[in-house]
DNA sequence: TGTACATCAGTGAACGCGCGTTCACTGATGTAC
DNA sequence: TGTACATCAGTGAACGCGCGTTCACTGATGTAC
């Protein structure tokens, strides 16, 4: 009945001596299998019925096994939402994380930012519900534990790792002659942030980094919430030029665009 | 039973003569109270159990009534959800509205973005769960209607009106010296925002509306969805400072933000 | 104004369905000697 | 290596609950003459 597929697992050595492997990794296997099995089908749910509407039931009868089973891999409904939301957001993380390596010229910020902006919109254009789930209306009666904080800023670490490389090529916005007051209050409410991101950035920066954040999920979500559906024909056209301007605005790329960063470099949709 | 709060309702006069007013208003009268009570109480369970979770049984138990009677005002859960978003659509679009009315000096589009923007932030911290059905994750299984379309416009036709001000004043940035160029795709897939905008806008100034109108509610989504816990302390203040530069960028307010629309001319919170 | 009829609102029982979680249990896997 | 015991995975019945929608019905409201 289980209709497990049997995939290559790479269990950790546990970093011990004592391990004693053979055997306790046959069972651990298992166990981390069925683990996996559980979240995919679960993800799967998501898709046709949403975080609210997501069964334990529906996942074991897919699976095959009793509806009292799953307890022994997830304490409640709520500890398999958690997993799911940490999921998402670890493969959201990785595909930007490749996207950003995958750009030969580090320096060239602007290539390295159209990079994460289109694998982030790619990765939720392909796992819309995934994508809501994180991004969407927060799921009512479940309040995210701390666990999900750490992946969710895989994704502004690397914005961070961009506005650095920027900084220290003299592209700050702050410090330049289009640079932007920020008001006291502002600064003073900002500073969060400033923690997060590390010394060596304006303030005016930093604005327009949160900002630049704010407008690269805000894109996604309207897309796929279905809120430019009156506005705009070709989606990932306007999402290339909107982020472009965005680059501009944070001072990744130059208004011209000339050498670096353009968004005709590769494939858009 | 009935726990209907009578409260006054102004019934059209259904524009003709030959309305047997008196008699015929009794019942109408009772049947709009009702369906007025129905998504009224719909709308509170909205906020504990989120539009899945949204039930006809228990809406009719709250009020006293049998669980068949709501097939006599709406004809599925579908349809009560259809009623909701339009209502919700509608207060938001008002509560713009009268923001708007509110600036005495009608030339100050900066003054006028910021207190639309405060009450659309405003509104949505109010019915934080009728602000996510409307922007927040589709509801499985649920296709919103073109009945919707239009009181979700409300708000883009204020902002277009705004546009159009500023363009008066010699506000467009795409006719300025900063002016960004909009390559030919862009122009072509921005057309159906061009088409509702109107004729006199720049290309410049089209996609920086449309980059205006993801950023603002990308900022209010963001706040309210949790995704500022960890770098912002004071929303408001952050919000306020945010709309003023994008208020910048698309040209309704001067960068320095001498005499018109600084955000600092009201209650933040 | 008064009566006969038509319309409509609301009822309550029923259909067929699904859910999360607990608990005592069987049988397989793993461990210590 | 072989046996006795401990751990763990999975079962199936049960608890107590909720859902959307249909349907034949009663009784009130509205209409035409």
């Amino acid at each position: 009945m289980l209709s497990i597929v049997a995939s290559a697992l790479e269990i950790g050595h546990h970093g011990g001596v004592s391990v004693p492997s053979a055997a306790r990794t046959a069972r651990e296997r298992a166990r981390a299998e069925l683990t996996r099995e559980i979240t995919r089908v679960a993800r799967r749910h998501l898709e046709t019925d949403g975080p609210n509407g997501l069964s334990l039931r529906a996942v074991t009868r897919d699976l095959g096994i009793s509806s009292s089973a799953v307890y022994r891999y997830f304490s409640s409904r709520d500890e398999l939402l958690t997993a799911l939301i940490i999921e998402a957001y670890d493969e959201l993380g990785a595909a930007a994380e490749t996207a950003d390596a995958r750009v030969r010229r580090r320096r060239d910020v602007g290539a390295r930012w159209t990079s994460i902006c289109r694998a982030t919109r790619g990765w939720a254009l392909e796992h819309r519900h995934d994508y809501a789930l994180l991004y969407g209306s927060p799921v009512p009666g479940y309040a995210a534990p701390q666990t999900t904080v750490e992946p969710a800023s895989r994704i502004p670490r690397l914005l961070v790792a961009l506005l650095h490389e920027a900084g220290e090529q003299g592209r700050d916005p702050g410090t330049g002659p289009a640079a932007l007051a920020v008001p006291a209050a502002v600064r003073r409410t900002i500073a969060p942030a400033r923690e997060f991101m590390g010394p060596g950035l304006s303030d005016d920066l930093v604005v327009r980094a949160l900002m630049a954040w704010t407008h690269l999920l805000g894109a996604v979500s309207f897309e796929l919430f279905g809120h430019r559906v009156g506005s705009v024909a070709d989606y990932g056209v306007f999402f290339d030029h909107e982020m472009h301007r965005v680059a501009v605005s944070t001072g990744l790329v130059d208004p011209t665009g000339a050498a670096t960063g353009r968004p005709d470099d590769g494939p858009t949709r």
